[in-house]
RNA sequence: GGACCGGUAGUUCAGCUGGUUAGAAUGCCUGCCUGUCACGCAGGAGGUCGCGGGUUCGAGUCCCGUCCGGUCCGCCA
């Protein structure tokens, strides 16, 4: 061993003790008489003491000329500090060096190596490696390992089983975009890289594995977003011989486990609300549910009294903006301007200002009497104080735009702490969801899932209106996973591919190994996913992922520590038949 | 496919309505410093203002194109 021990473990009781270091130089104090040098590892840091007149000459020369980053080995005796930092837990103890070993020098860093460090994201993701040496990044990626080691002991201990499954699968056309792999044997025919392991999941419940997990590597070939990379790490479960309350209670443990032995926190009972609610209340299927502000409809109210924008809308709906009564002309102009923004593409706000002295002010007291907007404001259950924010039109585009100030709101007004969670159920999503795109029904979660027996028989006269066995759980306005009870006979299956424009040839060519299993003795079966970068992220109180994934990609898919994607050399092409002629 | 923001010293940024020699902080180098711990003090080096074109007497600054990075919309069964 090169070490006796490690930076971050001497303390008084230790003095007098000869010890060997060995780690990375974080800076250098030279005080003229007196070297003082930080080693660092990976659990902390040691101070290292060189003295004039008491340490050799050449020792406290060859010291001196010591960079950041140089990684060094030293022997020395434990002693206690002069003047001690209770900032850290080694900071009552030094090691005066006797012998320094130089096991690498180092270039200068291109950015400092810091918890706070000067370094932009672009320079981090290229010096990845030199990132990862910085406590808040090694401290995500710790955080990622304990997650998945309090994931596998709650699964193993309820008789969950991990297997894998093969990563070189077969494209299909529903869903994300797939990666795909040239096979070289094959030439003219291609693997997919798995969006999710979810047909062979269900396999193994044919196959009567009961309950399976696998912390697993999914691949979709969709643009990013600070929360998507390409390649993503998913909790894939199922199990078999289960209602869905049995998997809602299952998961909800696990998330509860997660956060008692990761986070410390007692987690409450999840509460469940169907997709209906969730829209009608929050205008999202995945609402932060950690502050209030409901959405008010207010539709009826707002009819016959010639004010054009309310009269033609489909939906009138608003939120309470507790205690921004006083908000300034330009405080609500500027609320305006954010609904207005292209991405979110509302025409328009109007307020409703219930002031402290009682009195009610609006945009819209053109149309409306105070006694009219007194009945609104009662039906907000609004106090004095508060600010009423309405928008409208067609009803769904008007909801999700409400979503968006609402999110806003909470952020400004700081219902949105990051270190308080919240999560929710939501069920009973619909099955189907038209697609204006294709001009055809697509599965809303994918076509394995289950639509509740009692609506199958909307399936032809009304698709959109079928809901489905499926469910996702939301912490804090993230969806942290999904899952949905299967269809696990071949009529059902087979039906369902119908109803998504496949036709009986198409499905068997895509699909026949999972339907022909059906036909073996398939148990009802369901599962669920989690998100786990996501859940990582979420406990870590970040916004993105990226750092909680060791080498990430950036926003256009590129790696730029490895750069890649990169062309490859002809005579590949060539060998995987991807060259036509030359 | 689309919208917006950014690219200036090793790094993070400032640089207004175009106008002499492009600044700050930090890092780096040199010297000084007997208890530092974001040590301190003094001095010094360090720039093709992403790239290409245009407007202009004159462009870091304005215009067009392009590349790179970031955020979002579409997309993500």
């Amino acid at each position: 061993m090169l070490r006796t021990h490690t930076c971050g473990e001497l303390r008084l009781s230790d003095v007098n003790r000869q010890v060997t270091l060995a780690g990375w130089v974080q800076r250098l104090r030279d005080k003229g008489s007196v070297l003082w040098i930080d080693m660092r590892d990976r659990y902390g840091i040691t101070q290292l003491i060189f003295e004039e007149g008491k340490t050799d000459p050449a020792l406290l020369n060859e010291a001196r000329k010591l960079g950041r980053e140089f990684v060094i080995q030293i022997e020395g005796a434990v002693v206690e500090r002069l003047s001690k930092n209770e900032k850290i837990v080694t900071g009552e103890i030094e090691v005066k060096v006797v012998k320094l070993n130089i096991l690498n020098p180092s270039k200068l860093p291109p950015f400092s190596i810091e918890d706070d460090t000067d370094g932009g994201d672009e320079l981090r993701m290229k010096y990845r490696y030199l990132d990862l040496r910085r406590n808040p990044v090694r401290e995500s990626l710790q955080l990622r390992h304990r997650m998945a080691q309090q994931t596998r002991a709650f699964l193993d201990g309820q008789n969950f089983i991990e297997v894998e499954t093969p990563v070189l699968i077969k494209s299909t056309p529903e869903g994300a975009r797939d990666f795909v792999v040239p096979s070289r044997v094959h030439h003219g025919e291609f693997y997919a890289l798995p969006q999710s392991p979810q047909t062979f999941k269900q396999l193994l419940m044919v196959s009567g594995f009961d309950r399976y997990y696998q912390i697993v590597k999914c691949f979709r070939d969709e643009d990013l977003r600070a929360d998507r990379q390409p390649e993503f790490t998913q909790i894939d479960c199922e199990m078999a011989f289960i209602t869905q309350e049995d998997i809602l209670n299952t998961f909800e443990g696990l998330i509860r486990h997660l956060f008692k032995n990761v986070k410390g926190i007692d987690m409450p009972v999840v509460p469940q609300m169907n997709y209906d609610d969730a829209m009608k209340l929050y205008g999202s299927d995945k609402p932060d549910t950690r502050f209030e502000m409901k959405f008010v409809e207010i539709t009826e109210l707002t009819k016959g009294k010639n004010f054009p924008v309310f009269e033609s809308a489909e939906l009138v709906v608003g939120i309470n903006a507790t205690g921004c009564s006083e908000y300034s002309r330009k405080q609500i102009d500027e609320l305006t301007e954010f609904v207005k923004r292209p991405q979110i593409g509302a025409k328009g706000l109007v307020y409703v200002q219930y002031r402290m002295d009682g009195t009610i002010k609006s945009s819209v007291d053109k149309f409306y009497s105070a006694d009219e907007l007194k009945v609104w404001v009662e039906k907000f259950q609004a106090k004095p104080g508060d600010l009423i924010l309405l928008m409208a039109g067609e009803a769904q585009a008007t909801r999700k735009q409400l979503n968006e100030l609402r999110l806003l709101l909470g952020e400004r007004l700081g219902l949105r702490n990051k270190q308080t969670f919240s999560a929710l159920w939501v069920v009973d999503f619909p099955l189907l969801e038209w697609s204006e795109e294709t001009k055809r029904y697509h599965a809303m979660h994918h076509p394995f899932t289950s639509p509740k027996p009692e609506d199958i028989a909307l399936l032809d006269s009304d698709p959109g209106k079928v809901r489905a066995n499926a469910y996702d759980m939301v912490i804090n306005g993230t969806e942290v996973g999904g899952g949905s009870i299967r269809i696990h006979d071949r009529a059902t299956q087979q039906l369902m591919f119908n109803h998504l424009g496949f036709t009986e040839e198409e499905a068997k060519k895509q699909f026949g190994f999972l339907m022909e299993a059906f036909e073996f003795g398939a148990p009802p079966h369901g599962g669920i996913a989690f998100g786990f970068d996501r859940l990582c992220s979420l406990f870590g109180g970040a916004d993105s992922i990226r750092d909680f994934i060791a080498f990430p990609k950036n926003n256009a898919g590129r790696d730029v520590m490895i750069d890649t994607p990169s062309t490859i050399a002809d005579e590949q092409l060539k060998e995987l038949g991807l060259v036509t002629k030359k």
